[in-house]
RNA sequence: GCGCCCUUAGCUCAGUCGGAUAGAGCAACAGCCUUCUAAGCUGUGGGUCGGUGGUUCGAGUCCACCAGGGCGCGCCA
């Protein structure tokens, strides 16, 4: 139908006159005209059967791409502020990040994962008072809370228990050294600088450990600080200001909702409207400090003169307004050479006994990625995160995660490869493991494979190389659990076949030739199922308990 | 007020490049265990794809507007 229009034929002729030439091909059985145009071709079991030599022998490495051509792509995912455990917000975005990093390396793209440490900015700094109130507390200060409160700039942030230890380690290396006298607050110039470095190395330390836990393990580990002290953000202001895309200027206030302390005010501006933005962005702050925005374009100015066309970040839906002006920094400081692309993530609600998890940041009552992970498991909560697109929201049933039914897609896909595993553990008591090794069974005569049933799993098969590159070119990791989802389902029913006709079964006592066919089968979904676990990183279990 | 995301079966969600009669699970109903694991399988019923227009031979998919939900909106990161 899309040649239709060149060719200037009518579709349904031009159906007929493909189908004359495809009936041709020895791997076509059928081919017919179909509708307005369409055409439908029916393969020889011959040729779906012999995919199955070609997923033994490739094994995990089925489904492996030439489509990114080495190309190199940054992947940049969690990125949380060090000033805290990784909650469960962060854990989406670090199994989406990791997949998705998984997914793009499978489809041949030479891939960086990164994490960009913002140890440079405010929060950081609150961090480093709340620290220090607690060394003060070690110590052994007269100070309530409330009296520190008041001398910390913007207030007393990150009250939770997790940098007691912080404290205490702070009170081991220096004693009171960093107090006055009467463990009283010093000047901030004695120790701020200390506690903060101290403070950073702690939290960052806590944050690869959750996310050595969930299994995700990043090859660069990106310092704003270090960004700053390097002159890198000057650089990029400087390089902005070169292509005439820096000016001195007072921003509209927002429409409809002018902020009550709104004062027009001059700022040094990016002109991001010339690359898509709604309104040019401010990058220094009255003060005159730089704004995140300024080191987050010096981040990936870095990450482009790196050598990344393709630049992926994950972020959060709260940074969705964030997005475009930071696709124009991109477009602008590149020349229009690098994309950056952003995958959001959408909010994740804890279900528990069917009622909403009430998360609160002031209460100290959000679940972490920790407790996640304590609760059911790593392999579990990576399948779970990848059972929604990302840029839909998502309910996290911890009862439904630990279920042992077809409503929990982990243990569906996970059962379906321990019930391959046993039929080949029965197969290898029968005719010995050499028999059934992948190498072995790729030999094998696959004629006897014609069920239905078989040929459908088949196809599902041959279908993975497919899966893998649509779901690496749509940036969509979610596709792999569907995938797999599907794939469980096809074995699971072939296996029940079995049940009702007892020559579909896999093992055929004295059919050697039969039982070495089914078994390729089997072993070849065990092979995809690996291979689509592996990009989301799971486990395959070898047998249920 | 403006921007971005979402809206598909009673519930939770898939739906590939725009392609034929829109698919799964749960819930409901009816079946399947002398058998490689019944932790599973088979079947039935269930739809104005939020609404209205438009583009197209063809729209759940693209465009415009509207409604509902979420996120965000100068000197937080």
């Amino acid at each position: 139908m899309v040649a239709a229009k060149p060719a200037r034929q009518a579709p349904a002729k031009l159906a007929s006159a493909l189908v004359a030439l495809l009936i041709e091909a020895p791997e076509i059985a059928a081919a017919e005209p179909a509708g307005p145009g369409f055409v439908n071709l029916r393969l020889h079991p011959q040729a779906w059967r012999a995919v199955l030599p070609g997923i033994l022998r490739a094994g995990i490495g089925y489904g492996d791409s030439a489509l990114g051509a080495g190309a190199a792509v940054n992947v940049e995912y969690v990125s949380a502020n060090p000033t805290g455990p990784l909650h469960i917000g962060h854990c989406r975005g670090a199994v989406v990040g990791d997949a998705l990093a998984a997914l793009l390396a499978k489809a041949g793209f030479a891939v960086t994962r990164e994490y960009y440490m913002n140890d440079a900015g405010a929060q950081v700094a609150a961090l480093a008072w709340a620290v220090y109130w607690r060394y003060l507390q070690v110590l052994g200060t007269a100070l309530t809370e409330e009296d520190y409160g008041a001398l910390v700039p913007g207030g007393l942030q990150y009250r939770g228990e997790y940098l007691i230890p912080v404290a205490e380690a702070l009170a081991g290396e220096h004693g009171a050294a960093l107090a006055a006298p009467g463990a009283g607050p010093a000047d901030p110039a004695l120790w701020f600088a200390t506690v903060r470095a101290a403070a950073v190395a702690a939290m960052t330390a806590a944050i690869r450990e959750d996310l050595a836990l969930l299994g995700v393990h990043q090859d660069v580990f990106a310092s704003e600080q270090a960004l700053v002290e390097h002159g890198a953000v000057d650089r990029a202001i400087a390089d902005l200001s070169e292509r005439g895309l820096i000016y001195e200027g007072v921003l509209e206030p927002p429409k409809g909702k002018t902020p009550e302390d709104w004062e027009p005010r001059a700022q040094t501006l990016f002109r991001a409207t010339a690359f898509g933005d709604d309104v040019d962005r401010p990058l220094r702050k009255s003060d005159g400090s730089n704004t995140y925005f300024a080191n987050d374009i010096a981040y990936h100015a870095d990450k482009i003169a790196r050598g990344f066309p393709t630049l992926i970040d994950v972020w959060g839906a709260d940074h969705g307004g964030y997005v475009s002006r930071m696709k124009a920094a991109v477009a602008a400081i590149s020349g229009g050479a690098a994309g950056l692309e952003v995958v959001l993530c959408q909010i994740v609600h804890v279900l528990k006994d069917g009622q909403p998890v009430r998360m609160s940041k002031r209460a100290g009552t959000y679940v972490t990625l920790r407790d996640l992970i304590d609760w059911v498991g790593r392999d579990v909560v990576r399948f779970i995160m990848l059972t929604r697109k990302s840029d839909a929201q998502m309910e996290f049933d911890l009862d439904q995660a630990v279920a042992q039914t077809r409503e929990n897609p982990v243990f569906y896909v996970q059962y379906a490869h321990a019930r391959c595993r046993s039929v080949l553990r029965a197969g290898a008591e029968a005719y010995g493991a050499a028999a059934l090794a992948e190498a072995a069974l790729a030999e094998m005569p696959l004629d006897s494979l014609a069920a239905e049933a078989e040929l459908a799993l088949i196809r599902r098969l041959a279908a993975w190389p497919r899966a893998v590159e649509a779901a690496a070119l749509a940036r969509e990791p979610h596709r792999i659990a569907f995938f797999l989802y599907d794939l469980a389902a096809d074995f699971h029913m072939l296996w029940n076949k079995g049940r009702d006709e007892s020559t579909l079964r896999f093992l055929q006592a004295d059919r050697a030739r039969e039982t070495h066919a089914r078994l390729a089968l089997v072993a070849a979904t065990a092979v995809v199922i690996r291979s689509g676990l592996a990009l989301m990183g799971v486990t395959p279990v070898e047998e249920m308990r």
